[in-house]
DNA sequence: CTTATGCATTGACCTCTGTCAAAGCCCGCA
DNA sequence: TGCGGGCTTTGACAGAGGTCAATGCATAAG
């Protein structure tokens, strides 16, 4: 565990020190009269999603627009809850740790998704950029009171909250239950439905091996030992490091339920 | 992994029997004008807290009350989504399984506590009493009418989504990074801080080993083992085949965290 | 109080996954 | 185009936890 402790902290540093500097470094909020929802990719998936023309103007004011690099971290996994975020773009990150570093990847998010944690203290997770993202980001607090006056807002966080449970029992069942094989199969068959392939077939993950084996309660070897038997079996193929395309969908399937 | 499949398919078979048995023999709802709500153990922690007099009358209208005995299955796993309830009284399991009959167990409720999948097509786990039990049942789709109504109902139901969702997240990384050791000590002091002592400090389980084996995703003889080695220890001491005291909590606490 | 039944414990053994260590190979950079 | 560093792969080995099987022991029925 030494060796894997050490990286940990290692990266924990690295990230913290680039997350506090981005923070700082991004521009104070300013009203923006609602211009950017106008524009915006998630709007007819995010939670802002059944707000009128007025209802998105007020909720903008109090909103702004932040730029993430890949391996910047927004939130602290313990520290007070002071921010809460749509996901305009790009893929992060939620994960815990054990007291001695161990890491567990407890979600995915995608574009279009919530993070953060409203009414409540503590932030229960640390959240990490895992490519470049764009966020809309509200003050925790302020973005509490106007989800309160706003109960359209709130039945979509709501729903938004459920499936999210839905999604994480279920991936406690592989945690619990599946072994090395299915776990990989399964998260093969998770990223290619959440993610487009380019018209070569080929996805690209977002997630490095040792990422991938934080998803799937595995080593970084058992993960690259799982992929390579699936290659060699013709089940998926590789390009580079973190390309994949699925050959036989149907095996990969079966493999992920444990036939 | 034959010897396994073969009991849960009795056990599953068992409880849907029971299951049809009670929810059909239950009599039918009537109005009851919240005179149950009045004299409710859990009105003040349950969702339904905030209403006020007339709503509370009103919700009531639409559910009744079932008691459930120790074993009974209250919804399975992928059946369409037509019941909710409020837990008045016992300990419940949330289930779900492999297709090859590994199980999982998802989630502990108490009383208190909601069940169901409201705003959703399909039940995602199964609902399976561990304790007898008393519930405030209600039928889905007149659930989600009340709660769209109901913003104070709806916030409370988000409120403890989001806890849940906290929580079960932190459960990933016991699934996911933590040993076997590591896994009990953390249940024994989990179950310890939920139910109540008797004064000689003893807690009864409400789960058996095989139920305790499928929350932690072990199995039942290395949960056995480790149970065993903390006695041993000195760390635990046991009363009977559910009962268990806490002799070192400083000590379980730090098994707990892997030191 | 005795007995039967099913849950729990214990033992022997094995396998899957983790650990440690050494190559290998992308990919960005010069 | 060649180089360097970090990520990934591969190999050898160990050990935690799973599997199979027998025994022990609460608990409830008689």
């Amino acid at each position: 565990m030494g060796r894997r402790m050490d990286m940990r902290f290692d990266l924990a540093q690295k990230a913290q020190d680039d997350g506090a500097f981005v923070m700082a470094a991004t521009p104070p909020a300013k009203g923006c009269g609602g211009q950017y929802c106008d524009r915006c990719e998630v709007r007819d998936q995010a939670i802002c999603a059944d707000l009128d023309e007025k209802q998105r103007v007020a909720l903008n004011r109090i909103g702004r627009r932040v730029s993430l690099q890949a391996g910047q971290t927004v939130m602290w996994e313990g520290d007070s809850s002071t921010l809460v975020a749509n996901v305009i773009e790009g893929t992060l990150k939620l994960s815990t740790s054990t007291g001695d570093g161990r890491e567990q990847i407890v979600g995915v998010v995608y574009a279009s998704d919530f993070i953060g944690r409203p009414f409540g203290a503590r932030t229960p997770h640390s959240v990490t950029a895992l490519t470049d993202a764009r966020l809309c980001l509200y003050p925790r607090g302020t973005f509490d009171g106007f989800a309160r006056e706003h109960p359209a807002l709130e039945h979509r966080l709501l729903q938004r909250t459920l499936d999210d449970l839905d999604r994480t029992r279920a991936w406690m069942l592989l945690l619990g239950r599946k072994n090395a094989r299915e776990k990989v199969a399964t998260l093969l068959l998770d990223m290619h439905r959440r993610l487009r392939a380019d018209r070569a077939g080929v996805i690209e993950l977002p997630l490095s091996r040792q990422q991938i084996a934080d998803v799937l309660g595995l080593t970084i070897e058992t993960v690259s030992r799982q992929i390579g038997d699936l290659k060699r079996m013709g089940v998926i193929a590789l390009a580079g490091r973190r390309g994949v395309r699925i050959v036989d969908a149907g095996r990969l399937e079966g493999m992920a339920e444990g036939e």
